[in-house]
DNA sequence: ATCAAATATTTATATATTTGCATTTGTAAT
DNA sequence: ATTACAAATGCAAATATATAAATATTTGAT
């Protein structure tokens, strides 16, 4: 039997915390869009997602503070990318499990 | 006809809620418990977390709502499980990701 | 029908998140 | 130095979430 004490507290909150930050409709369909190694900035991904800018940047911030992006600035543009590409299995994964309710 | 878009957005926001009902380092503990098919009642959970019964039960209520727990009674007893037992392999992915920071 | 155990719900409070607007910072070109 | 564009930040209002205490519901046993 497994108890709470064994499985490391840390390490659940970071787990936790980088769910929240994919958790969001609107972060999903952010990296949906960087699958596969892409990279985009911010003015192309408010553009594609139809939000504003501002909220574009927080979204995008979030999901870099969480560890889940990358970013790298070139000019006046910065690059977006996955950190880990496997997560964008954890998305298609999860939508996987939303179909056959 | 339906429109592919107000599917898209629908789709997400369902991959979203469950993501965002598995992202709580309570709800991912809890998941670690019912790994590989295990059936647990509200009682053990609260007692192996220990957390308030109320409190479980709600989380409980949280997951199972958002499809990542199914439920069943038996007697005074309702034993929750795992859905889709993927789902804990997101869980273990997203631990393996927060590993080499 | 009454009681006790296991769950679920309600309620209230505290806390966190989302969003857009306005502003500011960073970068490159003129 | 000024302008222009890209991105980030501060702020505030609306909304959502977490927690626990108290209460209610469901079920089985007596």
């Amino acid at each position: 039997m497994i108890k709470i004490q064994e499985l490391d507290s840390e390490r659940l909150d970071m787990a936790a915390n980088m769910l929240k930050a994919i958790a969001h409709p609107m972060r999903i369909a952010i990296l949906k869009h960087l699958e596969g190694g892409k990279k985009l900035t911010v003015t192309q991904i408010h553009e594609l997602l139809g939000i504003e800018q501002s909220t574009t940047s927080h979204h995008l911030g979030i999901l870099k503070d969480k560890g889940v992006l990358c970013s790298r600035r070139e000019g006046k543009n910065t690059f977006y990318y996955l950190k880990h590409d496997v997560l964008s299995q954890v998305v298609d994964c999860l939508e996987r499990c939303t179909c056959g309710e």
